[in-house]
DNA sequence: GGAAACCTTGTAGCGGCATTAGAGTCAAGC
DNA sequence: GCTTGACTCTAATGCCGCTACAAGGTTTCC
């Protein structure tokens, strides 16, 4: 099997592969007389995995965690349920703060239904009241950030 | 006022001060003879008014188009509603794709609770099924992604 | 034998800063 | 006057998880 070929399997980039490669998610594969990169079914098995843990919005440190237990089955899977855990609180606090932001905003945006002069507009009298009262730090920044999608 | 009080000011960090100026959304202060930033009260406005729009997790290119309506007051203030609009759309996205993936999250915590070898761990064989089903793409990545806070 | 579709390595970019390095400035205390 | 420490300056680099080049080599199909 080729990169694209795997690629194409794994519903993946060629480039997401090569780049897991070198971050050392995936083992590097064998070369072809081309210096292809020549893949196995178990690549592909790893792979999956890994893209499945990523659309479950694990980042790439969680994941490797995850790996180094499927490759040591002997160990205890406590730390498995407590990175859950973690990563579950992670996504629940998420959505508490965004809750709090969307009521904020849709506050916010009632101050002005009309059209009119900018300067009259009521969104922005108020937020340039609230600035000056004291302004919070921007929202959390991190690995589960997005608001906006981009793909 | 040096750059360190305006920080103090506004709750920010001077190098986010020192970026925004590159960034053009801080008019350049004049400058001290020893080459430090003087800023007058304009500045901890503009900056207040920044910080407010950011901990309501606007982008930059965002509170760059409102301040140029602030600046320029006698443009229409439509504009304004529709920004704000299509901001809590994609925090409510944002919102809903999140609580789908805390339901799944849980649903696969559910899979062990007990402590054991790995190798049994049904978390990790739920991973790995699920995995070989078909994996979909990770969540979107964009301004609001992080679950993970960071300061 | 020529074009299209694949593969290779390497580098740079995204957002919104944070961090570091290396140097200059200033006020207070001795 | 000299040292100490807190501040300031610029410029470069790092973060995350990719994505998108660029410039070449290989394979495959017609």
């Amino acid at each position: 099997m080729k990169i694209g070929q795997l690629a194409d399997a794994a519903h993946t980039q060629t480039e997401t592969i090569r780049y897991y490669e070198r971050e050392g998610l995936l083992p590097s594969a064998a070369r072809s007389p081309a210096n292809y990169r020549v893949y196995e079914d178990r690549h592909l098995k790893r792979l999956a995995f890994i893209r499945h843990c990523r659309s479950l919005d694990m980042t790439l440190d969680e994941i490797r965690i995850l790996l180094r237990f499927k490759d040591a089955p002997s160990g205890n899977c406590v730390e498995v349920n407590g990175l859950l855990d973690q990563h579950i609180g992670h996504v629940a606090g998420r959505i508490r703060e965004l809750k709090v932001l969307e009521t904020e905003l849709r506050r916010l945006r009632k101050q002005c239904d009309r059209a009119h002069l900018t300067a009259d507009c009521g969104i922005m009298s108020e937020l340039d009241k609230a600035a000056l009262e004291q302004s919070r730090p921007p929202p959390a920044r991190g690995k589960l950030a997005h608001i906006r999608g981009a793909h």
